[in-house]
RNA sequence: GCGGACGUGGCGGAAUGGUAGACGCCGGGGACUUAAAAUCCCCUGAUCCUUGAUCGUGUGGGUUCGAGUCCCACCGUCCGCACCA
């Protein structure tokens, strides 16, 4: 080997093109090898990776090589998820075309990625703009259309003031909007909406079979698609009408000394009719914030509107309130309210003096026993019930269900927190939705033959709106039906949508459908899937349903799209701050010098604030730009550190010291590998088998994942092979090492390859063979404790037999010191771990 | 409020109920060098009466020959959800 530094400025890019021209990393749909399935998430082309990027796709590229080398068929591709509304801003703050901003970033970000040398087919790399793409997307939507997946209804919307678009409930966080950060405003409109509801069961059962998703994931799902069971019946009211309402303690309705309904409530609208202090209660209840903190605090507000409704079994008139507690889109909207046993009723009657009856009860001794202030929602038996009495919660809850059911007034039911998917989005930048408005025939989808309905590229931004409707002649068309003058839909669909089948399209794309559904059947369940955990609900539970959808449609035969799933942490930095005229600034990692006791300003020499380690962003300064990093250090230093020390799932804290460190290393194998020497003779044993075993781990480590706990075996490793004489069996061992290495160290393990002489690349080599002789030593330590305590150490031949270990034990001086004047009561022996001496 | 995760050296973190702190970073000392960089070697949980011993995995209990690991209670940090009837 001639250089005595390893260069990652020529190495990175040579073997980057050779693995390139050889098509290494080009996935054969036709393979007859087992298939490997590797995918994270796609990113939005926002101009410029992330280091969290970074972290994300090193995880998968490790994984996707070593499934490489354990004899696999790959599949591992890269694309875009390019519509949205960036493009949008970019369009209207700088006067660029989004589709031309969102190329430029694309070819950014992608010579980016591949400076990393991630082994990526890039042979299906699309960006989800593509007209070749949101075409089949249109083309799906239609199907789901056929199959009564999609709808349209006028509805209440979350309106985005800032973005000038409709949010989907799951968009909107504390009351605002999950991008712009704007209060959200309620707005009627007629909106596209996909049945997810149709699936809520299937989706929470679902959950059950994906072992292999992080618990924490399925809970939230679970939590988020909010099963609940209980009854639905209806009270009649003193006017005559009747009011549903929903409970999930339909055993309490003995204890009802109220009902309820939600502000937009058809009964408290026809109560506000005409009289203004019922509107400005009305108005007041929907101003109330959404906030977690407006909650807390939010007082329980009613208004009696004189009207009451019948009990079903007691006859009393019970008052009928207007409540700014009630949800309008839970249930019907309406509750009755039972004080006793529900917090929020309780709080509601002590305020309007409404009676709190007791109905559940620890015994029936306790039938009057007071409430100590607060409601009790937990077990018990009927208590003041009527034929409920004596009865267990549950049992009660069967009886009223099967009463209600019997006398025809009401029923057993099952209600989701889970609402319909709105889809409809009054954005240019997106994917059309496939329809055309005619006067006479109505709502008449796009004809296949007519796909993609294409965007146009002429589109002014300068004025807010929908630039689509304000198109000149875009959206005039004819009705496929009848031929009459007719209007596009001008709504694009939510990019969630986009990013809900991508997956399908990177196994299989064909020019003239979505996918080839036998293809698919030969990548899919993706087989490891990472991202962030910020998609734990929205994406992977839109994923999940369309997946169903597409199966439901009979195009496909998966059920779960994600067999494996993994949430990678965040990469984060210390921040650097100081207080300048009473306002806080901060400074970037490259303007601030850093020692042990503190940090300074590299220009000035003032001393800085070192701040809490935190996610990196923009707005505190603590970012490292991967291309800046990847030219001072190299690829493999950079992917080497993002596998190091944190475990992934966990944060990362970036670290100048870490980095270099990482750097030194790879200069410290390069030098190791320099010594292989194919002519070298004679055996090492200690080594062959530290090899063996490290090879054995680190397979296992990648395979769970854990690649901090393979670093660090491979440092052991590493460690061992300098310290050992030459041998071939160091040979041996050095010549593992690159490829041990080579999934996270791809650069250098190639450079190294060709260096000591090995045909061929390194990254289609065969990930070494293990011999099981050689993991086990045949030397064992044991620990010899007295009384649980160390006090010993013995090596010995592995398989001692028990006595004589026991002997051994005894019979050593420190053992004797610590028992002496003793009796020895029992002595455990563990054969090949180690003997406690009980005195 | 509900649900969940996590608390181990100066730091990131290892540890099938069986030698706590692997491995890395930081720090200290030394070798090489005119010097530095690079590299290599040694030390590096705390305390003490330092050939050794005592203490030590958030706190307090418990189970066990033996607990970071299991059980109970508490404290703290972080995350998710939230007037969902």
């Amino acid at each position: 080997m001639s250089e005595e530094r390893f260069d990652p400025s020529i190495a990175d890019g040579r073997w980057q093109r050779a693995w390139d021209e050889a098509g290494v990393f080009r996935a054969d749909s036709a393979s007859t090898k087992p298939k490997s399935y590797v995918l994270e998430m796609f990113p939005y082309p926002s101009g410029r990776i992330h280091i969290g990027h970074v972290r994300n796709y090193t995880m998968g590229d490790v994984l996707a090589r070593f499934k490489a080398m354990t004899g696999h068929e790959v599949l591992h591709p890269m694309g875009w998820d390019a519509f949205g509304m960036p493009a949008e801003n970019a369009a209207m703050e700088k006067g660029v075309h989004p589709g031309g901003w969102t190329r430029d970033n694309i070819a950014n970000m992608k010579a980016q990625l591949q400076r990393l040398g991630f082994a990526l087919d890039w042979s299906r790399e699309f960006a989800t703009c593509d007209p070749e793409y949101y075409g089949q997307e249109q083309a799906l939507f239609l199907k789901l259309y056929e199959n009564g997946l999609v709808y349209r209804k006028e509805s209440a919307v979350n309106w985005d003031p800032v973005d000038m678009t409709v949010l989907a409930n799951e968009q909107v966080i504390d009351g605002r909007g999950w991008r712009s950060g704007a209060l959200v405003e309620k707005r009627k409109l007629s909106q596209w909406f996909l049945k997810i509801t149709d699936f809520a069961d299937e989706l929470l059962e679902g959950l059950e079979s994906l072992d292999k998703w992080p618990d924490k994931v399925k809970l939230m799902q679970e939590n988020w698609i909010g099963k609940s069971r209980g009854m639905e019946f209806a009270f009649t009211l003193s006017d005559g009408e009747t009011v549903p309402v929903y409970s999930t303690r339909p055993d309490t309705i003995f204890g009802a000394s109220f009902v309820a309904v939600a502000a937009d409530h058809p009964v408290a609208q026809g109560v506000a009719e005409g009289n203004a202090e019922v509107q400005a209660f009305i108005e007041k209840c929907r101003a109330g914030g959404t906030t977690a903190a407006e909650l807390e605090t939010a007082e329980k507000l009613g208004y009696d509107t004189g009207l009451t409704a019948k009990h079903p079994f007691t006859g009393a008139e019970l008052p009928v309130f207007i409540a700014n507690f009630v949800l309008m889109d839970y249930g019907t909207g309406a509750v009755m309210g039972v004080p006793g046993h529900d917090q929020r009723d309780f709080e509601f009657a002590t305020k309007y003096n409404l009676p709190i009856t007791r109905v559940v009860a620890a015994s029936a001794d306790d039938a009057d026993k007071p409430f100590a202030g607060e409601a009790e929602a937990g077990d018990g038996i009927l208590v003041n019930s009527d034929f409920l009495n004596g009865m267990s919660v549950e049992d009660a809850k069967r009886e009223i269900i099967a009463r209600a059911e019997a006398g025809g007034w009401g029923s057993g039911k099952v209600q989701y927190r889970l609402r319909d998917w709105g889809v409809s989005r009054q954005r240019y930048w997106g994917t059309p939705i496939p329809f055309i408005h005619c006067d006479s025939c109505g709502v008449v989808p796009v004809p296949a033959d007519q796909l993609p309905v294409k965007l146009p590229e002429d589109v002014d931004f300068k004025t807010p709106g929908n630039p689509l409707d304000r198109h000149p002649t875009w959206k005039h068309t004819s009705c496929p039906k009848c031929g009459a003058d007719a209007r596009r839909e001008t709504d694009t669909l939510d990019t969630f949508v986009d990013s809900s089948w991508y997956y399908i399209r990177f196994a299989s794309q064909p020019d003239d459908k979505p996918f080839d559904a036998a293809e698919v059947a030969a990548w899919m369940p993706v087989g490891q899937y990472i991202g962030g955990i910020e998609h734990a609900i929205l994406h992977l539970l839109y994923a999940r349903f369309w997946t169903r959808a597409l199966a439901h449609c009979g195009m496909i035969d998966v059920k779960e799209p994600f067999a494996q799933l993994f949430t990678q942490g965040m990469v984060t930095h210390e921040t650097y701050s100081r207080e300048v005229g009473g306002r806080t600034v901060y400074y970037a990692p490259t303007e601030v010098k850093r020692s042990a006791d503190g940090a300074v300003l590299v220009d000035g020499g003032d001393a800085v604030d070192v701040g809490r380690v935190i996610k990196m962003s923009k707005s505190k300064k603590n970012v490292v730009d991967p291309d800046e990093i990847i030219a001072q250090y190299g690829a493999d230093a950079v992917r080497w550190f993002m596998l190091s020390d944190s475990p992934p799932e966990r944060d990362l804290p970036w670290s100048e010291a870490g980095i270099e460190g990482c750097g030194r290393f790879v200069q410290r194998l390069w030098r190791l590998f320099g010594q292989y020497d194919a002519a070298a003779t004679g055996d090492d044993k200690a080594v062959a088998r530290k090899q063996h075993q490290t090879v054995a781990a680190v397979a296992e480590d990648i395979e769970a994942l854990s690649f901090n706990k393979a670093v660090a075996r491979i440092y052991e490793l590493t460690g061992t092979v300098e310290k050992a004489a030459p041998s071939a069996s160091r040979s041996d061992a050095i010549a593992a090492l690159m490829k041990l290495v080579s999934p996270m160290m791809p650069h250098l393990a190639e450079e190294a390859w060709v260096s000591a002489g090995f045909d061929g690349l390194v990254a289609e080599a065969a990930w070494p063979e293990v011999d099981p002789a050689l993991l086990v030593d045949d030397e064992v330590t044991v620990a010899v404790q007295v009384k649980g305590k160390l006090r010993d150490t013995l090596t010995v031949p592995k398989g001692m037999p028990k006595d004589e270990l026991e002997a051994l034990a005894l019979a050593s001086e420190k053992v004797q010191r610590n028992i002496e004047g003793q009796t020895i009561r029992k002595v455990i022996v563990v054969p090949d771990r180690l003997v406690n001496v009980v005195v």
